[in-house]
DNA sequence: TCACGGAATG
DNA sequence: GCATTCCGTG
């Protein structure tokens, strides 16, 4: 199966794809499209180029050349025949807090959709960010071409962390088959507490551009981490897309002896205080973490089309804490709302666009581009070649874990991740 | 003019 | 919850 196959199997699996494959007249009325959706629709119409545009597609910047008609057309669709873009432009700073979009500063009508950052996703992010992530979207097999609408964020260095992450997450990389997921346990038998990780990420930090103001309003209930919980442990499921998130086909657990998860306690892909148990206190060194990243609408809306592959700085640290602990991870369900996404902003990823800066490109955290590891283009490659840079990690010759990822033939068996955990 | 966020409201 | 509407401020 190539990429082509790929994106026109994941878009009959979305019914946000679908609908974008018929955009609905921006004349009528929808009262429960989302203005974030609405916009990603527009830029996605050519006919609306003279309205709205990208402007760094890749970083999911975009400007509205004409802010009044775009409002207009939000109003049209709102039914809303008032709607202006002052109002318009409310309801995208509330976005602001959302991490959906945020402004550049410095540009005017320009904003931009945020992608997931490790601190939106990891309230508890303390512990449990990785220490550099590079992701890269491929919007679509054609517009490789000119641009590849890649998502590249990367999140700034965190000074309180004191750890080292091995950390390796493959993203959006549903086949239409198969999808993976982290299956976590409860946040109630976090390691890391939502707690601590407002404390770690509201701090402000010289190194980050971003600060928002409002999370220095959240009241900080510092707290360490707990220093019992030297024991991590890992879930891996997988599950099938056509399938709801809850109907994993099966999952595996590490050979830590991981508590074993609450009766009736239902995990919460999104919420990355559950991944708790891949959280390892210091001095000891944590093994790894797994990061979702789906509360970025484009990845939403797109994932279909999307491509997303992160590969952690992890190859060396891989290395140092052991090949072993080099797992592979691709997102649940891409048709999860962005906004169940735990709200706990704070920090480096919170930033309100008022601090100050000098301009808006200082603001925002990109990842590096896709050829930094991708040598070639990737939608000219193989499936297999887009996860190259997963390769040393799946090959049993490198690595005392074999990876085995689920291919096309095997799209209804359970690929099995071994995994050996260190002793600590 | 643009941008921001509080507040009230639907 | 997600805007919409209005408004004071910078």
């Amino acid at each position: 199966m190539n990429v082509s196959d790929l994106m026109m199997s994941s878009r009959t699996t979305s019914p946000l794809l679908h609908q974008q494959q018929q955009p609905q007249s921006a004349n009528s009325i929808d009262s429960t499209i989302t203005l974030w959706q609405f916009l990603l629709e527009l830029l996605q119409q050519e006919q609306n180029g003279d309205i709205i545009e990208w402007t760094r597609g890749a970083d999911g910047e975009f400007r509205l050349i004409d802010a009044e008609a775009v409002a207009r057309k939000w109003g049209q669709r709102k039914a809303k025949p008032h709607m202006n873009y002052d109002k318009l432009s409310r309801a995208l700073r509330y976005y602001y807090e959302k991490n959906i979009i945020k402004k550049v500063i410095g540009k005017k009508f320009v904003y931009r959709f945020v992608t997931t950052d490790a601190h939106a996703m990891a309230p508890s992010s303390e512990y449990c960010t990785p220490p550099e992530m590079k992701m890269c979207f491929v919007k679509d097999e054609k517009d490789i071409t000119h641009e590849i609408p890649s998502f590249l964020s990367l999140p700034p260095p965190t000074h309180q962390r004191t750890t080292d992450f091995s950390t390796l997450s493959l993203l959006g990389t549903d086949s239409p088959n198969t999808a993976h997921s982290v299956s976590t346990p409860s946040p109630t038998d976090s390691v890391c507490s939502p707690s601590s990780s407002v404390a770690s990420s509201a701090t402000p930090s010289t190194s980050s551009p971003i600060e928002d103001t409002r999370s220095r309003k959240r009241s900080l209930s510092p707290s360490t981490p707990s220093a019992t919980a030297t024991q991590a442990s890992m879930s891996i499921t997988f599950t099938t897309l056509a399938t709801t998130p809850s109907s994993s086909s099966s999952s595996l657990t590490t050979t830590a002896a991981p508590p074993p998860p609450k009766k009736g306690m239902k995990p919460n892909p999104l919420n990355l205080t559950a991944t708790s148990n891949f959280c390892v206190p210091p001095p000891i060194s944590p093994l790894l973490m797994l990061q979702q990243h789906q509360n970025s609408p484009l990845f939403q809306t797109q994932i279909g089309q999307l491509y997303a592959i992160t590969a952690a700085n992890a190859l060396a640290s891989a290395g140092l804490y052991g090949p072993q602990m080099s797992p592979l991870l691709t997102s649940q369900s891409p048709f999860r709302s962005p906004l169940t996404t735990p709200k706990n902003l704070g920090g480096l990823g919170g930033g309100d666009g008022r601090t100050p800066g000098t301009n808006g490109e200082s603001q925002v955290f990109q990842f590096p581009p896709v050829s930094a590891f991708q040598s070639t283009n990737p939608l000219l490659n193989t499936f297999t070649n887009l996860i190259s840079p997963m390769a040393p990690f799946m090959m049993p010759s490198q690595s005392s874990t074999s990876f085995k990822f689920p291919s096309s033939t095997d799209s209804l068996k359970t690929p099995t991740v071994p995994i050996k955990m260190p002793t600590l």
